[in-house]
DNA sequence: GTGAAAGCGCTAACAA
DNA sequence: TTGTTAGCGCTTTCAC
């Protein structure tokens, strides 16, 4: 069924050599040899062996895709669009999931039972730079949304301050005062959550009003049920509040349910921003105003990052930190 | 950086063979070699190359999986579970997208480009089984969804025929009568719509109503933006209806948007049944109602085929036609 | 323009 | 119990 280089070679009467240039394209044959040694090779249909080719050429052609969970929206179109922008390059990808578990982390910064990707790119969530840094090795590693630990490695994200202080001030410019901040996880060493925050901090500040703690809720995830849960509780303890800002999109839906439930109009009495820019948020009701970060770009730059350092590792060029733009997408949530 | 079992097997002062059997836990090694041999392993950090041991065992440890786009719900929640069921096999997963392309379907079957998996699972959609069939080659199969084309390899699904029964009775069993069925697809050539669209017949005729043509629509695909256009002509053309089955649950979710826009109460005007079990069915306003497929055990099961396959080529089992469970998940869209 | 052969890193058959 | 070695299929240097 499978036949080598070897059979072809010798159906076309020709040397293995000869066979391979024809496969590759590379190397003079002569035209009358090659329509030859094409009949050889269309006869016996041969395809190349992977794995040997990838031994030759001490690389695998695979590159990983490190995320927490594949079935989250904002994680499945970051994937699609990778898996999508790879295959332009040749690059096969394969996803692991971390499931936020450190040491699910740090096995794959580590790779994990064998050396097989080329490089890797990963959404880090429960370990912190440190971490990260101590189990780094071998492989090129771009990291997404979250700052390269001591300049190890390049890292591709939004600017996470700018945005939330935007989505913020879009809210302040509506005339609202009680801004709730959803989704703040200090546990977790991952910073993206801090630099949402600090962000509508800021936004806060500029417009002269004093952060209330007991607007700013911790979550466990950000999952919609995470949302859901947090936005029962600020309105279970009756803390005023006359708009949501989410630190990610489900959190929003999340707590847009919630409001539903408790008979809150939309935006009327709740205006709500979210983050991430997942398809479910035009889908939302009402659509959600969010913020919504260049998926694509992210997927090409990384892609590029992990090409530079992997077909010209000499040329070492410190490690990049590339943001990436965004924009707020302004929807029925806010502005009815 | 990247050492051999050579440079380890120096270290160590003891010979290729001693170190191999060590890593592989296989053959017999005295203690005090052992525990010599690891240390150098240790020092070195050595990890197996990939490449070369799929060279030297003739596979790959990758198994392809292709659906027609990672970015939507149902898919992105049947790869996760297949990536992390993988894992447990000691098997790597590449996603390909197809994005419903019938030259994309072709090429992935035939194995283009010399990447190799020792198995592949397909989620056909453009291809007829017959064309399915005149392109497979070499590597074992198992489709997901569709029919396997003349008992040419393994086939994973639910039983559509009567989980559609099933949706339309339960509508039947509210009262209601005018029951549109959204989602049929006679341009493509995967049987999935149809069994659907036989099973939703089927329960009409047992109930003694004739199938109304102006109740089927046809979508081009199953996003939820088809679900909204269908139900807004449906709507448009002054259709009576009561109720909506749609083949898929992002159908569903279009279908509830447009609902909401023209003001029906869902369900007193209109009850909604989706198919596909997603997280968001959930989350929707109302919460859909709808057919859960046993996603874990349709990864669980066509995992098991490919082991099969792959690891006893000999017992050539004939092709297994694998039904999985599904139940009818009744929430507020049609029972408020 | 084409052939012969080395060697990528690993496993396992064969020796000792 | 451990060492030696022949390939797995491919690319590529060196010779002709």
């Amino acid at each position: 069924m499978t036949s080598r280089l070897k059979d072809v070679a010798a159906l076309a009467g020709v040397s293995i050599r000869t066979v391979s240039n024809v496969v590759s394209g590379s190397g003079a044959v002569a035209e009358h040899t090659r329509v030859k040694v094409q009949a050889a090779l269309d006869e016996l249909g041969y395809r190349p062996n992977a794995a040997a080719r990838n031994l030759r050429a001490g690389r695998t052609g695979l590159i990983g895709l490190a995320i927490p969970e594949l079935h989250s929206p904002y994680f499945s179109e970051l994937a699609g669009l990778l898996v999508q922008a790879a295959q332009q390059r040749s690059w096969t990808v394969v996803i692991d999931q971390t499931f936020g578990d450190a040491d699910a982390e740090r096995r794959l910064l580590e790779g994990t039972g064998g050396r097989v990707v080329d490089g890797l790119i990963i959404s880090p969530w429960a370990l912190s730079p440190e971490d990260l840094a101590a189990h780094a090795r071998g492989v090129p590693l771009v990291f997404l949304g979250e700052r390269s630990p001591g300049g190890l490695a390049d890292r591709v994200a939004v600017d996470n301050v700018p945005a939330a202080d935007e989505a913020t001030t879009h809210l302040l410019g509506l005339g609202r005062r009680r801004i709730a901040a959803l989704g703040l996880q200090p546990h977790l060493h991952n910073g993206t959550a801090r630099q949402r925050h600090e962000g509508y901090t800021a936004a806060l500040r500029r417009a002269g009003i004093a952060p209330d703690p007991a607007l700013e809720r911790t979550v466990a995830t950000l999952h919609r049920e995470d949302g859901y849960a947090a936005m029962s509780a600020l309105l279970d303890e009756g803390v005023e509040v006359d708009a949501v800002f989410a630190f990610s999109d489900e959190l929003a839906l999340g707590a847009l349910h919630c409001a539903h439930q408790r008979g809150l109009r939309i935006p009327g009495d709740l205006a709500v921003v979210g983050f991430d820019g997942i398809d479910n948020a035009r889908w939302a009701h009402p659509a959600l105003t969010t913020v919504v970060p260049d998926k694509r770009q992210i997927t090409e730059r990384a892609l590029q990052c992990l090409a530079d350092r992997i077909y010209s590792p000499a040329s070492a060029v410190p490690p990049q930190d590339i943001v990436v733009p965004h924009h707020l997408e302004i929807r029925a949530s806010t502005v009815g």
